[in-house]
DNA sequence: GCCAACGTTGGC
DNA sequence: GCCAACGTTGGC
């Protein structure tokens, strides 16, 4: 039996953003945002195929000091065409995308809230119940990925217990 | 700023 | 369909 008829189970994703060019903060500021500028089918995939209004996601930041998970958010909108691979003047503009065959999706998120603390990366890499995470895997580069329900809360407890 | 690890592109 | 060259990601 399909697990989405009306009573799917939300799951749980990571999304990593650079926090120069969108933090989480600015998503508290924005309330909701496109998650546009995705360029790599597999993270794609996800927000085309996999990701449901209610999901919820951590908002993760990369290239920072330091990195780490830096709140929460939750699927707003589902999957559509990302504009930014249509507008030539956007620096995530690709002449392969083709509105009537686009190429490149995004999601809405909505902003949840910010954790008490950021979770930096090398706390998570302590943790040997997070192990198993994409982001930890050596080498993985996913911008967008699956995360199950016991490492969203323990990342969560991280924060809200110290 | 460096660079290892990836993903994509395009010639063949 | 192979694979070298190139571009990007993202921690350090």
């Amino acid at each position: 039996m399909p697990d989405d008829q009306g009573t799917r189970t939300p799951k749980h994703w990571l999304v990593k953003t650079e926090p120069d060019v969108y933090s989480i903060d600015d998503l508290k500021r924005d309330r909701v945002t496109g998650w546009d500028g995705v360029r790599n089918y597999q993270a794609r995939n996800f927000m085309r195929d996999d990701m449901k209004r209610g999901d919820l996601v951590l908002i993760y930041h990369s290239n920072a000091k330091p990195p780490g998970v830096a709140g929460v958010g939750e699927v707003a909108k589902e999957s559509y065409p990302d504009p930014t691979a249509f507008d030539r003047s956007d620096s995530h503009y690709d002449p392969k995308s083709d509105p009537e065959n686009p190429r490149w999706m995004q999601v809405d998120i909505r902003f949840k809230r910010k954790l008490k603390r950021l979770i930096p990366l090398d706390e998570l890499r302590d943790v040997p119940a997070l192990a198993k995470m994409p982001l930890l895997q050596r080498g993985q580069r996913l911008s967008v990925q699956p995360v199950t329900k016991a490492q969203f809360e323990r990342i969560l407890t991280m924060s809200d217990n110290k």
